[in-house]
DNA sequence: GACAGTTCATTCCGTTCA
DNA sequence: TGAACGGAATGAACTGTC
């Protein structure tokens, strides 16, 4: 018989990041499931990917600490850009997952 | 509490090489046996059996030296074949196109 | 039992468009 | 901007063969 393993309190430390709740880390909205790295929403994914796409610049209108929240999100781009980063989304798999950079079949390509 | 079951101490000196432990050389993973030459987990066997068949041409968007773990294995596919090739996974152990050609060279095999 | 290939639900990417 | 979507990659579970 083999025994059923749970994910019980003995749990390796990288495994820990896998049972998260499905909250969004940037703006606490409901997460989707990981994005870039961290677990986000939809609205949170699609701004990361897009900021990082267009190499975007922001400031902040505030002091630069604003608390990000579902509601006001759009309101702080580079507060919400900073947060992206800060729980850990990676702009490295912005763009470059998923076959984008896998050669077709033969590598018969740029030289 | 999970038991790490560890094969037997005293083993004859020529089942050395087939008593590695359970341990997937890839990502560290729960290891389920040989694939393709190494001892390595489902899912690091099934990832290099499609980069084979597919001639996958990874780039790594890192610095090219990511440490695979079993939660980041999906993060850096460049890395994680580099792995698979450095701990011995052999292309020569994938079937090809089915029918269409056999094993271009014969089963290398402990000699 | 060991290790090939196969299946298919799930994850997560980019795209679309209101 | 973000909900909805289409699709490729993934890996646990499975079948087939020796």
């Amino acid at each position: 018989m083999e025994s059923t393993v749970v994910s019980t309190s003995t749990q390796a430390p990288d495994e820990f990041d896998r049972n998260v709740p499905r909250i969004c880390g940037v703006c606490g909205d409901k997460a989707t499931g990981f994005h870039f790295n961290a677990m986000t929403c939809e609205g949170c994914k699609g701004f990361f990917r897009r900021s990082m796409k267009r190499k975007a610049a922001f400031t902040c209108p505030f002091n630069g600490s604003c608390t990000i929240t579902k509601d006001n999100r759009r309101h702080c781009q580079a507060c919400r850009l900073k947060r992206c980063v800060d729980i850990g989304m990676m702009k490295e798999f912005v763009q470059y997952s998923r076959g984008l950079h896998m050669d077709p079949s033969p590598p018969i390509l740029f030289l």
